[in-house]
DNA sequence: CTGAAAGCGCTTACAG
DNA sequence: CTGAAAGCGCTTACAG
């Protein structure tokens, strides 16, 4: 029906083989029928069936993405991040989404490696034993993005959530902050959870200061206005404020107006992630920025080296992470 | 190297040919000997290679996906309804922005053809000529998503932009507003700029009052707070405001206090989308509910109807919107 | 520099 | 109900 490289070879009189090499540049061809194959190829509108290519190379040029879930703004710039460098390659990506559940994931690993994915990056929570083991069965390369593999053992690329959450910390404290509190993430969440808390906590003692940690299970809006309008109802107020996202860093901007307090004069709010969101509440959110997209650019740029045994310097990248002060601090 | 159907048909001690049929179910295999082929299966860890199928089937299980860009919030959400559906249908999605970029919009169906995708999802802006040609060429089903083919020749699933407009404009009519603005979108854009502005001049025109359009080319928080506060300087100020999305809608509420109005006391905001983004304001913005998820779904389930040769029974699906009502109006 | 041929790992008529 | 064999459209040693 379509047509395919056989008619190619015949229309300028060579072989497959030959077609095959002046496609894909894998060896010399003379100029001569070169140019023939290039006539024939534009003339019959040929393009090569990817699929049978990679049956018979063993490599698909595609890559395969696991996000808990690409309709958060944080993974949806993430993995705008990938496809970008995925295009700069050559590679198209394979999107799912798993809802950061256990089981899931490892069946989207599986279907994944059934469509002979060149590659997997991957985004999740927890790293268990059960997911490390479906890993090391695909026997492909994987690079896990906003990540961490307690062990280190596969290829990742984070920031360090500890020392941001430590400097967001040390911002408010210079500026006067004495009762802050910590709007964190669920105590265990590897990259949003304890490393946050772990930095706050530090900073504080350091200062010589009392901590205070309010754990929030639904990282959202409504999930953070709901939890503090119950701590400012029944604890004293604070006055300076650190939240793990910017949805709940707006929260913490909605709750002390509501509680009657001034942002910034009485109370400070330090937000992350400096998604779009930051800008778009009043007064603006200073947040600590992460290079999201960063994070998912150099992570498929990370795979396309290991896919291509190039070499890399670092196993465990980090990106550097970046404060932006705006009206809330 | 990894086992192949060949090796389970000989552990199992049957041919190829019937270890295809139990794993398909494409033909009725007795029960002993598919116990025999399941426990093969099983005992080597056996999993189909689903390039090598896709070749010898003609169908690769996999769906393509172009949009502007998945780091919208809009599109996110679409192509999270995708792609639930897809896995409802065991399909996987390859995913592409273009930018909205006709030259790389044109280029990307090329390269899913080449990966032999059994159908195509497109969301851009104008299907011209050259793009209609291109999915033609490549004779495989294509649904447009929020996307509108101005001549209906090609399936797609949309909002009615223009009904909506209208009745958002009516309401704002209907609670008193006498002077009101549309922030628009670019003039030729044929979701977000023409049909919205018919619809808004309709409902004007139907009242005898004079509209007020503002085209916005930017259509970001930013960008609607540049072109209001231009606007706010060097005409009069409007007692309603209907803008495109709800980026536009939260510009319009800073806008209106930079500019000392009360919302919703001295102008009422309406705006397009109902993104999370809408409650996230002060006051709560009142927003026309766009389906966002459900044209992802809804496309996503066109699709498998369409390549399942299943009866359709509209072919310009429109999806019915919907008005929630916060504090800003 | 180029060709003939095997092979990638499946599915699918065709027989029986 | 099951098997032998051709074929899907490429790539890649192997020769020359």
């Amino acid at each position: 029906m379509s047509v395919t490289i056989y008619d190619v070879a015949r229309e300028a009189g060579v072989s497959m083989a030959t077609v095959s090499r002046v496609l894909n540049g894998t060896a010399v061809v003379k100029e001569d029928t070169k140019r023939k194959v290039v006539d024939a190829i534009a003339k019959l509108g040929y393009r090569p069936n990817a699929v049978a290519r990679g049956l018979a190379s063993k490599r698909t040029k595609t890559i395969g993405i696991i996000v808990p879930d690409v309709s958060s703004p944080f993974v949806a710039e993430m993995v705008r991040g990938m496809e970008d460098i995925a295009t700069m390659y050559a590679y198209q990506i394979i999107l799912s989404n798993s809802d950061a559940q256990a089981d899931r994931e490892i069946d989207l690993i599986g279907t994944m490696w059934e469509k002979q994915v060149d590659g997997i990056l991957f985004m999740g929570n927890q790293v268990t034993a059960e997911l490390l083991k479906a890993f090391e069965q695909a026997q492909i390369p994987v690079v896990l993005c906003a990540t961490v593999d307690p062990d280190g053992r596969i290829p990742s690329v984070n920031i360090d959530s500890e020392k941001a959450a430590y400097d967001a910390t040390q911002f408010l404290l210079k500026h006067g902050c004495t009762r802050t509190l910590l709007l964190g993430g669920p105590a265990d969440h590897p990259v949003v959870g304890a490393p946050r808390e772990k930095g706050y906590r530090d900073a504080l003692a350091k200062a010589g200061l009392q901590p205070r940690v309010v754990n929030c299970h639904n990282l959202t809006y409504e999930g953070g206005l709901e939890v503090l309008k119950q701590e400012f109802a029944t604890h004293p107020l604070p006055d300076g404020i650190i939240t793990v996202n910017d949805e709940l860093g707006v929260a913490a901007i909605h709750a002390c107006s509501d509680a009657g307090l001034q942002v910034p004069e009485q109370v400070k709010v330090m937000a992350f992630d400096n998604t779009r969101l930051a800008s778009m509440v009043r007064p603006e959110l200073s947040t600590v920025a992460q290079p999201i997209y960063d994070i998912g650019a150099v992570s498929m740029r990370f795979m396309t080296k290991l896919i291509h045994d190039e070499p890399v310097d670092e196993f465990s990248v980090v990106l550097p992470h970046d404060m932006t002060v705006r009206r809330s601090t």
